[in-house]
DNA sequence: TGATAAGATATGTCTAGTTGTATAGGAAAA
DNA sequence: TTTTCCTATACAACTAGACATATCTTATCA
């Protein structure tokens, strides 16, 4: 605040002068969270440092998880980190609009195949029985916060194929099939390391943490409609437990 | 030295990322040999990065011999390097469609002369009679893959010479001469360098490798009917022999 | 039915701008 | 002297947009 760059007793660093500086302006809604910050050439003209200092500063601010950087786009203020709630009803897009933020989705694929063996032991069914492939990306406020791939019987859920590709999201899908409720009968997670396709998607680093989620979602009379895995970029969800 | 000692991780470049995905979905199955690939347009929507990321990946796989892609057209999934089957029956527009590849030829010459003595003794004629002789060059997907010479006699098929001009193909302008079906008698194959001629036309280097191949085709009856001598240009044509 | 023209698509090329990384060096503090 | 902080430069990787050119599709007309 009252340091003065050209001063030699200088307490703080300039970066964190910065830092600081930045933070303030993102804390006072001068930058929206998903505004472009000004670039790093513009920042180290308009503080009078080299771009370098701009980068440390940037750097930690990154760390800190309130700015995300894109090469060749820019600078961006962070979206605050989803709170997505694990229970009973695990519903992506109602979560995060109760949450007051955008939900997306975007598919990649959807496609058919037969059940291996590991796949029919966990929907309950024959080996072989056709099953839905579906996988996408989903979105909180325009940024990638998930990857999921799941499975749908076929057997049981003969038009998801179409209703998955017109409809918004799953709980819709399902519903237009005949599926007016689910809930969730078991959630598996751990912790791994992205790798180049899914840290590409997530628009995160290789090799940075994700958060995995196995689940089962069953019908009201306990059979299995859906099962897939998420994975969560570590940095930008918090999972709760509810009962 | 160490200032951020999380950055250590090695990172795969997005277009590498992008083409072993791409690789993936192709040694896969989903998108089988001759299919055409999303627009680069569809796939940089996909990853999420600029089209010209999508362009380096496809350039990478394009190298590697797995994609083709033709301006205007699209990107397709290669059907390896022409393959180009050596038989009873040898059918340069035939073989390449149905390899999913688009055939197209260019005329360099048809002119008449008389018959030398090695000629005629192919042909099985006498010397000094009239042949025509033509030479051109075939392409697959508008690449030069082949240049060819090849003798007709006159007296066996007087107006070849107005058939081959208007005709997309031998086949088609035997055809039309009245010699329905045709069957090759022999062919001889050796490796030859490419001199300054051959080079330009097949748009490679002088003394880049060539496969030479000389070829008898005879009617149904046994009759020759054409002679002619091919040179493929090695790196885009694999040659198979058929029974 | 067939040919042609026009419009929509798709790849190829070019220019410019932005972040990421590596290297080298100077000035001040420990 | 050594370390830390900052400057300076250069290049690589990716984004962004515009335009050129080839191809495919569709409509239209004879």
């Amino acid at each position: 605040m009252s340091d003065n760059p050209s001063s030699n007793r200088r307490r703080t660093p300039i970066w964190l002068a910065i830092a600081n500086a930045l933070r303030n302006d993102i804390s006072e809604g001068r930058y929206a969270p998903g505004d472009k910050l000004p670039t790093e050439s513009r920042l180290s003209d308009r503080f009078g440092v080299n771009r370098h200092t701009v980068r440390q500063a940037l750097s930690h601010l990154t760390e800190e998880g309130l700015v995300r950087s894109r090469r060749g786009a820019g600078s961006f203020v962070a979206a605050t980190p989803t709170d997505y709630p694990i229970g009973k009803r695990v519903r992506f897009h109602q979560n995060l609009r109760a949450a007051g933020r955008r939900p997306d989705r975007k598919v990649l694929l959807i496609e058919q195949h037969a059940a291996s063996k590991g796949e029919a032991a966990a929907l309950n069914i024959q080996t072989g029985e056709m099953l839905c492939y579906y996988s996408g990306l989903s979105y909180a406020d325009g940024q990638p916060v998930a990857l999921f791939e799941t499975l749908f019987p076929l057997t049981r859920l003969a038009r998801i194929e179409a209703a998955l590709a017109e409809c918004d999201g799953i709980t819709e899908a399902l519903r237009r099939v005949g599926v007016e409720d689910y809930t969730r009968a078991s959630t598996r997670l751990t912790a791994v390391l992205a790798d180049a396709t899914q840290a590409l998607h997530l628009q995160i680093r290789e090799g940075d943490p994700l958060l995995r989620s196995t689940a089962l979602n069953v019908d009201p009379a306990g059979v299995p409609v859906e099962y897939g895995r998420t994975w969560f970029a570590g940095d930008r969800v918090t999972l709760t437990i509810e009962d």
